[in-house]
RNA sequence: GGACCUUUAGCUCAGUUGGUUAGAGCGUUUCCUUGACAUGGAAGAGGUCACUGGUUCGAGUCCAGUAAGGUCCACCA
């Protein structure tokens, strides 16, 4: 066997088991019906992404949820692959086509597209090669794409299957229109900003009474020229008189328009007076619509302002429309005032701009089984983690609005509907609505817009397992894996994504079988946002993430996974720190080197399985520390189980951490290396560190599964070659009852036992500290104790000494003018030869007095309360009074030592 | 306008159903290159648990309110 080197060296070992695993086909996941399946589909990244710290993450998690199905016995199955990303993707590479000075019009659609594949098939998709280098075990095998032929046939047979259910409707209606992608965008895609603005007041002169005006404030006098009438509240004084009249619109083409009553008018903003421009203002359309006003559309789909808007005006941009607008007001004596003004204005959550409302021809979708998909989360058939997010959820869904999936792109799934040729397309007698096209196809014209990218994704956990085709579902395992299991993704998709694919499932999935049948997963698990040390989301514009690529090269793949799990508590954002990154490295260090202590130690013995090891403890050879560590393992056993069930991973990992570091390698080790000079202690203590060494590396293999995988060759528990991720971790249960067979039953008193002598040793080492002997070695002790507390010093006082770095402890009767410390065993005094300075040891034990009489106090006051005794537990009760007998007696013997001195 | 979250050590955060002297990591101070590990070991310093009130024998924990910071939804020109 190998010998452990002296530090862990991440990279080669890492190399070395990914293609391993990639080898034996170790992350395939099988139908099995001898066992239970666990099935997770990633959220799939944009093909045009890399790797960031909230990918870190939110593919770290499922990993760490899809090796622990497999080391628990189940058939896991992680589903990868990759989403088109309709805008993103198609602007990258009509980006790249700019700096030939080429636009995707100068290819035409069918070439831009084949255009896209070839930069697919070059440069997409490298994130899932990074993932491969976090240890991601997802079955590739199982890789999808959104675009991929069989997926796109399913998002295409969906949309039909929708639209003869009456789901799909096409309509002129108000959309909110990207002027930077041309295209309309849905309501999710909008998000809302602070703008600093002006605000313009603007009068309108009455036709019939020149000299009498109507004013109006507006942010946007550019559309002015789109203005078909002035709207007041019906109920407003002000304005009573007016209504019916006709106003001149002050700038664009000269035009009289009317002054009409609508309740929608708010009296008290502005100056209770209202533009209404249908075109380009989405209450304005309504307004129109309920007064039958015209439309005036004065904006090109880019932006810039047409003809409609009048020849000042013409061939602007809007900003810039604007500007000029205000300029001809202002000229002509229309603009009355202007002030600074803030206001929220929609953006294009993609390219960033400010959307405009935009009256055009779409494809919507009513949603369907919205009840059912509320029921679905309320009824508890699928969990949310953390539990709050489900009221985000609900509250979506009791305000849905219909989805508008149409965009005005080249690159995704083409809305399968033609159009007879030269016919009427508003009249539904002229499409044709299926999957594979008409039989004539010269007759027809196919629609241009393709689908939004979510509209292809939110089937996402189905159309990847083969549905709707059976032979392809049967072949995929999708009887078996769905529904899927956990869902891990972040928030912010809550209703771009998780609620449709809620949505998604139930409409279409084992039609009239029970919901718990038909949605797609059970468990769905939020991560936070990664935020850098200011607060801020980490994106790629601020620059403010680090490349999780050049983190592994520094921390090892292990080191960051853990880093980054052991930060990231249940449903809290998370501020990045580099250093607990670093800390996971120094963990992997750590359990290096105590497995390399380990094989250093003695000769393996038969770790080839679980039973081999228990076989090789010996119970007469067991003492306080024996017990006390495996109790240890089976707590942690047990914390790092209810963690899982919990989805507590940051807490599993300390858990873990603490165990490891603390209880074992602090304390065990270290009492180990007095049992391993003794020839007849030996073999049981080794046999324990082989014990306790196997269960920690199944625990934590979850979360570096690299080191644990060499550790666990390395250390011999590889039977036949098996990899660590096909073993069977036992559960805290299952250890107990195997260790009770072995006539082993964890021993209470001797474990109590363990804790006071760590206390005793931490109090001996503070001691010889306080007289700056901490490095000395050769210190004798001296204690005063009690039968009872001498038995369990004098059981180990080999080791003890060690612990402490002294030369030897004696038990006394009598000691006087040693400094000494009250510990749980007894009083303990550092034999110094030199002269005591005494004073400096009254300080110090006067300090120790005053702190203990305070809690003396402070304990005798709850005994006296009356209340406290008759109404508290009585284990409660009698917790406090033992406290105070402690207490009581550190105090006395407390005084006594500063007595004698 | 509506909803939610956060506030605990210098920093980032734990703190399960209320119950001993409120914890961890990092940082910091002192000491230690002793045969697993200096990516380490030992000892220490550091907290009126945002504030006010209430419930209770007992509140970091439960309730009400206040303040500050953050997120989501809606949005009035």
């Amino acid at each position: 066997m190998a010998e452990i080197t002296k530090s862990y060296e991440a990279r080669d070992v890492e190399q070395k088991w990914y293609a391993a695993w990639l080898q034996a086909k170790a992350f395939r996941g099988t139908v099995d019906p001898q066992r239970e399946p666990y099935s997770i589909v990633i959220p799939p990244p944009n093909v045009t992404g890399v790797l960031t710290m909230g990918h870190v993450l939110n593919n770290t998690l499922q990993d760490v949820l899809i090796r622990r199905a497999r080391l628990e016995g189940r058939s896991a199955m992680w589903l990868p692959g990759t989403d088109h990303a309709g805008i993103a993707t198609q602007t990258v590479v009509e980006r790249e086509l700019r700096k030939q000075k080429k636009t995707r019009h100068d290819f035409g659609r069918e070439k831009f597209v084949e255009k896209v594949w070839e930069w697919r098939h070059e440069k997409g998709g490298i994130i899932l090669e990074q993932l491969r280098r976090l240890g991601a075990s997802c079955d590739w095998d199982r890789t999808a794409f959104t675009m991929d032929p069989a997926y796109s046939k399913r998002v295409l047979h969906v949309f039909v299957e929708l639209f003869k259910r009456g789901h799909i409707y096409r309509g002129k209606r108000m959309v909110n229109w990207c002027p930077a992608s041309l295209t309309a965008l849905s309501d999710e895609e909008v998000i809302m900003k602070p703008v600093n603005s002006t605000l313009y007041r603007v009068r309108y002169e009455l036709a019939s009474q020149p000299g009498r005006f109507v004013e109006v404030k507006t942010t946007r006098p550019e559309t002015i020229p789109g203005d078909v009438a002035i709207a007041v509240h019906p109920d407003d004084p002000r304005f009573a008189d007016m209504i019916g009249q006709k106003v001149r619109r002050p700038i664009g083409p000269a035009a009289d328009i009317p002054i009409i009553a609508d309740s929608a008018v708010d009296k008290e903003f502005g100056s209770g007076a209202l533009k209404i421009t249908p075109a380009h203002d989405k209450v304005d359309y309504e307004i129109g619509l309920r007064h039958k006003l015209p439309v005036i559309d004065v904006l090109e789909a880019n932006g810039t302002l047409n003809a409609l808007a009048g020849d000042e005006l013409a061939g602007l941009d809007r900003f810039a429309g604007r500007k000029k607008a205000a300029e001809l007001l202002r000229a002509s004596g229309a603009l009355v005032d202007e002030e600074a003004y803030s206001n929220n204005v929609g953006y294009s959550e993609r390219a960033d701009v400010p959307i405009e409302p935009r009256l055009t021809e779409q494809w919507w979708l009513r949603y369907p089984k919205v009840e059912e998909a509320k029921a679905a989360v309320r009824d508890g058939h699928i969990k949310f983690h953390p539990e709050r997010w489900s009221k985000v959820y609900l509250h979506w869904l009791e305000n849905i609005q219909d989805w508008c999936i149409s965009r005005q792109l080249w690159w995704g799934h083409r809305i399968p509907v033609w159009y007879r040729k030269g016919a009427d397309r508003s009249d539904p007698q002229n499409w044709h609505v299926s999957v594979d096209g008409p039989a004539d196809p010269q007759n027809w014209e196919q629609e241009n817009d393709v689908l939004d990218t979510w509209a292809s994704s939110w089937l996402w956990p189905f159309a990847t397992l083969g549905w709707p085709d059976e032979g392809e579902m049967k072949q995929q395992g999708f009887d078996y894996f769905y529904p899927t299991s956990t869902l891990v993704t972040g928030p912010d998709i809550i209703f771009f994504w998780v609620a449709r694919m809620i949505m998604a499932g139930l409409e279409f999935v084992r039609p009239g079988e029970p919901i718990e049948r038909r949605i797609p997963f059970r468990d769905v698990y939020f991560t936070g946002i990664i935020r850098d040390q200011q607060g801020r989301k980490m994106s790629k514009s601020l620059g403010n993430s680090p490349d999780p690529l050049d983190l592994i090269a520094t921390y090892g793949a292990d080191g960051l996974r853990f880093g980054i799990v052991s930060i990231a508590p249940q449903g809290q954002d998370i501020r990045f720190q580099e250093d607990r990154i670093e800390s996971g490295k120094n963990f992997c260090n750590k359990l290096w080197n105590a497995c390399r202590f380990r094989q250093m130690s003695g000769e393996a013995g038969d770790n080839s399985t679980l039973g081999a090891i228990i076989t090789r403890l010996d119970p007469s050879r067991f003492d306080g520390d024996d017990h006390a560590i495996l109790d240890r393992l089976l707590v942690t056993t047990k914390e790092v189980e209810r963690c899982f069930r919990e989805f507590e991973f940051s807490a599993a990992v300390q858990a873990l951490y603490g165990f490891f570091w603390n209880d074992f390698c602090d304390w065990y080790v270290e009492v180990s290396k007095s049992k391993l000079q003794a020839p007849e202690t030996k073999p049981n203590c080794l046999a324990i560190q082989d014990l306790v060494l196997r269960q920690t590396l199944l625990l934590l293999h979850p979360f570096v599964p690299f080191i644990t995988e060499e550790l666990w060759s390395l250390l011999g528990y590889a039977n036949q070659g098996g990899f660590i991720q096909t073993t069977r971790l036992e559960t805290a249960a299952g250890l107990q009852a195997a260790l009770e067979a072995r006539g082993l039953v964890l021993d209470r008193a001797l474990i109590a036992g363990v804790e006071s002598l760590k206390t005793f040793v931490s109090q001996a080492r503070a001691l010889k500290a306080e007289h700056n002997l901490a490095s000395r070695r050769d210190v004798q002790f001296q204690v005063i104790a009690n039968d009872a507390a001498w038995a369990t010093l004098d059981a180990s006082t080999a080791k003890l000494i060690r612990m402490v770095g002294a030369a030897g402890m004696a038990r006394r009767d009598k000691v006087e003018g040693a400094p000494a410390v009250v510990t749980p065993l007894g009083t303990l005094y550092l034999d110094l030869a030199s002269t005591v300075d005494v004073g400096a040891e009254k300080i110090r034990l006067t300090k120790e007095l005053e702190a203990i009489s305070k809690h003396v106090a402070a304990t005798e006051a709850r005994l006296s309360n009356e209340a406290f005794v008759s109404k508290a537990p009585p284990a409660v009760l009698a917790g406090a009074r033992k406290q105070l007998a402690d207490q009581q007696a550190k105090r006395a013997e407390l005084e006594r030592l500063l007595k004698a001195l």
